[in-house]
DNA sequence: GATGAATGAGCCTTCATTCAT
DNA sequence: AATGAATGAAGGCTCATTCAT
């Protein structure tokens, strides 16, 4: 009941009982959307973003449902926020470079696929939304294809590299990344092989692929 | 049979049950089936499962919400059978064998991402249910699987084969199908990459592959 | 717990405690969306649009809360259906023409006084949205100037109407509205004058216009 | 002093208490308090009380949104206190009698409609809440109430007022009121008239009513 | 004194499922 | 057998207020 004796719906002044037993109020808002993004990140990985609700992810993160919202404009601002910060992630340094190309063929094979096996939660998060949305999809192949580019650079410091055109290369080193994905993520994660069995077969192609020089 | 036109498992059990005035009541129950589940397929395609509503899919199919819940037990009991009868699917008729193994190599990339192309409604569909749950995609990891199996005895027809250990066929065996996968789907599809450039990486990585023997 | 072992949003299946001291369900959708239209016109009346909930719409109706937005598209799309049935509302049967204009001014006054008390509650409702929506105010003036022109045709059948030009006329009905409104609604509902006081005034009102004649 | 321009009466009663740094202290609180006000009366002017954030009225007032439930003890203290710094402003000074009571008689309506223009952003704000709360319009219904005794007063200077017992003076006077209200503010402002007409129709109307003696 | 981060109750809406017709 | 009206349990989001800084 409010001023003018209409019944307001938002503002029912808050009882005194709630004065006990509320929890302290801390204010940091960096941490507080560090935790809602490491929340997030988690349930969506786990759970996939459709099932996660703003109940659950404020809950994990130890905050009010109302700072999703402030802060990310809402759920899927939080997912946004999410994979942005993974696109921009800056590169790693590079390994050393081997002596022969099929050592370094070999070298990029693993690298990749332990690669992708260390991003699986991203990815687990991100695959039904970049298959919703194409646009998504676009932008995080860039992901991909940046690491290709490197991968090409890496394989033109060994002069059998030039037995190869340009394109064959470049498609390469697409394949590279993508039994990355396929050993790394795709047959452990979602088809649910076991990962030894997965990396040993990776192993086993990187062989027959560094034959190919 | 197609996934979007096959014949629904339920339908034919119990088409035997309805003695009297069978002709009809078979031809209408089979026909709503079929309406619902290709209404569904595609739905669930284009927008996701999350996001089709049985209303929706009703609509589409031209039949009353009810039935969903009636003939497959609920939203979920659709997915189920589309699923499963695409598991279910009968091989099509192998080619013949080519003259080289490099040829076949070739030809079974290039089949390879011919197939997993025509597959993309059904992959859309599932892959973001496989990632939530592991005993779906342990189900579906079969069809690859079974096909891996095919293509290292087809290779074996060829000397050249000798040449690699059981693990190292089966590994390049299931190389081959997570390069159609690849340049069939994944990057066609889910990364936007344009279908052609796709297929010629595919073609590239084949020729490649090719000199592995 | 769904099918593929995520946690479904919304189909959280109906356990069987539910199937006892269930409400009876009655199949009239007509008399639900009336029930609903009445229930919601009585509290956005009382309580202004604003501070009605859909919660008590639908429980002062009997109903489910969905179907506000089944129905009506919407706790605004219900106030458009009852804004828009009140000005589609069709003329009632005019009154004999009284033998003097002076007599006609202070029936007329009389009338629209009784006639704006009789849609207060209609009035209450719509004014702050229109205060709000000049577009809404645009339409609900139809009514009003609907009844001027009425008004006027009334007085020229007295020859003393030819002593006013057309633009006098249609102030001295627009007026005669207006001050139905003031007597018949303002006053006595937002303002809390006594009613009969309130008729009065206006009946004072009524004979001393009727000597404009 | 107009509404927006008012002085809070909250500052004044609290720049009293402010002993040390008295300028200062006292010149923020009450340019603060001032552009809460001001802020809000707009605001609740052109969006309706129910659809103003306390959010808004501190980001356009350029202050702090706690203050509001400081200074005005939550958002509708400040409303409250806008409406009683209204209904508390002091009388203007009256204009000088003109010969004839019909001049006055149709100067009194074109000042009437001028005046309630002129408060059409009180209006705006106020009338949803005075139908919501029959206490509020009591209170509001003394600032007509106050003016109509006015008007009553100075009608009875001329001699032809003498015609009229004291009810009909004061169904008069308000009646005078009532057609400022509907031509000065209703018609244009909450049914769209276009202004001009409205002052013309207002016109016509006091021509017609300065006859009725 | 002033700020604005944080709270959390409550709102409208959606939608799979049920069941009267 | 089929329909679609009705249900009701969440879900995401808003926003006045509180209170640590």
């Amino acid at each position: 009941m409010n001023l003018l004796g209409g019944h307001s719906r938002v503002s029912q002044q808050r009882s005194a009982k709630n004065k006990k037993n509320r929890t302290l109020r801390v204010r940091n808002r960096g941490a507080r959307e560090r935790a809602l993004i490491e929340a997030a990140a988690k349930l969506f990985a786990d759970q996939g973003y459709e099932h996660t609700t703003t109940r659950e992810i404020a809950a994990k993160a130890g905050c009010a449902e109302g700072l999703i919202s402030r802060y990310f404009k809402g759920e899927s601002g939080l997912l946004r926020t999410i994979v942005e910060s993974q696109i921009a992630q800056k590169p790693s340094t590079p390994a050393p470079l081997p002596a022969s190309i099929q050592e370094e063929v070999r070298r990029l094979v693993e690298e990749e696929v332990q690669h992708l096996w260390d991003d699986r939660e991203f990815l687990k998060m991100v695959i039904p939304q970049m298959i919703l949305s194409p646009s998504l999809g676009r932008e995080i192949s860039q992901i991909p294809d940046r690491r290709a580019v490197k991968i090409v650079e890496r394989l033109r410091n060994y002069k059998e590299a030039a037995g190869l055109s340009s394109d064959e290369l470049n498609a390469f080193a697409t394949s590279i990344i993508g039994l990355g994905f396929l050993f790394g993520f795709w047959r452990p994660v979602t088809l649910g092989q076991e990962r030894e069995a997965s990396k040993r077969m990776a192993a086993s192609m990187g062989a027959i692929l560094s034959r190919a020089f």
